[in-house]
DNA sequence: TAGATTGTTAATCGATTAACAATC
DNA sequence: TAGATTGTTAATCGATTAACAATC
């Protein structure tokens, strides 16, 4: 990849799926795989997954494909800060325990700097390794610890206030699994993760195939 | 809206924020929004708000705007199912308890069948009012109770097998919480829902524009 | 009326897919 | 060589945005 361009945000997303096959699938003889085999197992295709892979600068071979190691090495090289992503947590439910275990597991690139919440019998209580702190630390925890990225699993009603001090405390990403949008400068990325959108979508989407097998666009249609 | 046409997959999506953000929000006087104030909520624009409320068949004032109360009703017509939509959840760890919760909150559009987990420990026992049942019921559950809708939050290497069950079982949607893409017939509709992707592309992207304020795409970039 | 908003079409933008010369 | 695959450009597709007549 050539310096001081950006990749697209769907092409990360798919980078991000390939390294975690390559990763854990049982390596291919010779340790190389197809475009047209990685596209099979995330149900795209071939063409897609080589135009994904010109943008991390790897060379496949016109006989074997491409190299695991090296393709899995290189994908890094886009999506890793090489000594971790620095992030909080704000909100320690349930779904602030189930994260903790999934930054747990990726505790290679990603470091989590603190978990906070603002009741009082959760806070000093140890979660998956982690103390959780109370919220009236989190601006200073931000700034001091230089955390990059937040994921918010707080209820709806706290997460517009919680994302407000995030962005006053110098945040630049920030993860909403609370089912509200929340508002931030254009300089701080908000990713939506919204549970009952998800639950809700697919609902309509399974009840619109039924009713219909063979459904038009409702703005493209032709007369 | 007209009957026998689909609607847009990301207008599903923002119907579903538009309805939430109706109901909880502070009632407007007169009952009324314009797309303008939706838009400003989802930080997006008032032109896209609009084009959206057309699939759903209301229409708006070019005083008053559009009435809360009648688009809610609207949107409602489009996404829910009459009876609320049949799901199971399978996993019941730290994840699924969370979604258990979620669910739960939404009972009036969604009805939990059965939650399952393989766990000798967690069969049988209740979390939120749901009693975790073994695997070993999940394809006769799913015939008998009618269940169009599953959400998988078990780990990484239990995924495809429980899919294929579910897909055997007649499954029409799946929600995929696990951190791996799963294979399903063209006639199941396989919603994403990765966590690790969502915390590795925040990450990158934050790096990205930190390092270059003003990047141009890597595939469309002029000599 | 003047001004703001809706409903809708046309233009733009970005992402996916098709196609194919170059390679092994 | 013949055949399959890569790297890349052009064509297609779908989604967003701009524009504006109709409305109140």
């Amino acid at each position: 990849m050539k310096g001081g361009m950006i990749i697209p945000e769907k092409t990360i997303e798919r980078l991000s799926v390939y390294r975690r096959l390559l990763e854990t699938q049982p390596v291919k003889r010779g340790g190389c795989v197809y475009s047209r085999q990685l596209a099979e197992m995330v149900s795209g295709t071939a063409a897609q997954v080589r135009r994904d892979l010109m943008a991390v600068g790897v060379e496949g071979h016109s006989k074997r494909g491409y190299c695991v190691a090296e393709l899995a090495e290189a994908i890094g090289g886009v999506l890793d800060t090489p000594e971790g992503a620095r992030i909080i947590l704000v909100g320690v439910g349930d779904l602030g325990r189930a994260l903790l275990g999934f930054i747990k597991a990726y505790h290679a690139r990603l470091r989590l700097v603190a978990a906070f919440d603002n009741d009082p019998l959760k806070i000093g209580r140890v979660v998956h390794g982690y103390r959780c702190q109370s919220v009236d630390d989190l601006a200073g925890v931000v700034r001091s610890g230089k955390v990059e990225i937040a994921i918010i699993a707080t209820p709806a009603a706290a997460a517009q206030a919680v994302c407000d001090h995030l962005v006053e405390s110098g945040i630049r990403g920030i993860i909403n699994f609370a089912p509200v949008p929340i508002q931030a400068p254009p300089h701080v990325w908000v990713e939506r993760a919204d549970i009952a959108t998800a639950l809700e979508k697919v609902a309509c989407l399974v009840r619109q195939r039924h009713e219909d097998p063979h459904p038009k666009n409702v703005l493209t249609e032709e007369q």
